[in-house]
DNA sequence: GCTTTTTTGATAATTCATTCACATAATTGT
DNA sequence: ACAATTATGTGAATGAATTATCAAAAAAGC
């Protein structure tokens, strides 16, 4: 049963089902219920199916799901059964955790380029790539075939940088940089604001305390 | 008209607003409308009234809201009007490059501790901390008085982590590994998940090309 | 082969979040 | 003083997401 609209909520879902079963397909674990992953996860049982049923039937009723096959359609779905290949915009702290996290790498995204302006950080090593200057971005996105733009930069120039990826052809951006950016109709854009992640926690605590 | 339970998406938003303000009032600007508000950081006007409207009144009819009494609000609102002590476990790229950004200490967020279990990064210089080893973690936390665990350590040692974090009394957790965390009622827990982010860029992607 | 058990997939009910629409209040201009 | 304008605060309407429920299908037990 596929609906038009899926929700960003079961996206993310998705995702971590997919690296729940992962491990479990490491284990050799060949059969699984909605309920069992649901615990793994800590969701409820209908989500999951819920969840699923956007993208059609994977289970069999009275048994569960096959491991291997759910993995490979979630996979399939959230376009992991391919490569791709990302540019990382920013080489400070943040873009160089980035760049040397094996989250990445393990689910099929390749940096292919580390940017920065600042000429004390250009030409440093970072996980098989140097850190190359930002003029250089808009060539090697092309030439590199980069779909996927990572923003790790000050607020200050972030537009601009997103101004450069889109114009060279990059569809989608994950931006961690604290801005809400501009880009044209088409190419997907992602926020990560970690401030808002801690401040969500202070919130929280504040209210506690009271 | 102060209510109960506030959704989490409206604590997010407001964590924005208050970023946006700030820079407002380092503008010296000294009035702005909710339409003004909801255009700089992208969403509705009604939703920045509503989001408003349940901690309060805060602005006035037909002029709009005063930003530096409205960024008081908010900053107490987030519980910002104070310090906070926070521990960072697991010293790696991640932890590291955290524990070095601005945007936490900005916002009154102090880094009180680093904690690792790797003998090649205890004792290195992270932002005026040393990084202490995780045996030290639990005096440390009562001694410091730390309210808050940064959890940046493989997804196989964070429920270790946040077990020893628990019992020390650390009151909120913000967990950067993918893992499920298990902490009793009482405790706030909150997951950053990089890779979902990246993941639902690709689901995109891929869902544009078909 | 029939009954019982299990677990999916789908629909309905419920809860939660966002948007709409407008009365109300403050200000400005005449 | 009064009309016109502006922009808040809020209840109602809409829309979206989650949870509950249950018929249908597969398997296991007898």
């Amino acid at each position: 049963m596929k609906a038009y609209k899926i929700p960003e909520a079961t996206v993310m879902r998705l995702s971590i089902y997919s690296r729940y079963l992962k491990q479990l397909l490491d284990e050799n674990v060949d059969t699984i219920s909605s309920s069992e992953i649901a615990k793994g996860v800590g969701v409820s049982s209908a989500q999951v199916r819920k969840d699923l049923a956007y993208f059609g039937e994977f289970g069999t009723r009275g048994v569960g799901y096959k491991v291997g096959e759910l993995y490979g359609h979630l996979m399939k779905i959230l376009g992991l059964d391919r490569k791709w290949n990302i540019a990382i915009i920013g080489a400070g702290k943040l873009g160089s955790a980035l760049a040397l996290y094996e989250g990445f790498k393990e689910r099929g995204f390749t940096v292919q380029g580390i940017y920065d302006v600042n000429a004390g950080i250009i030409g440093k090593e970072l996980s098989g790539c140097t850190v190359e200057p930002l003029a250089k971005l808009a060539n090697q996105i092309k030439e590199k075939q980069i779909t996927l733009g990572v923003i790790t930069v000050p607020a200050s120039s972030a537009q601009d940088v997103t101004d450069i990826l889109v114009k060279s052809g990059v569809e989608a951006i994950l931006n961690f940089s604290p801005r809400v950016l501009k880009v044209p109709y088409g190419v997907v854009l992602r926020n990560v604001d970690l401030s808002v992640n801690i401040e969500v926690l202070s919130f929280n605590l504040a209210a506690k305390i009271q």
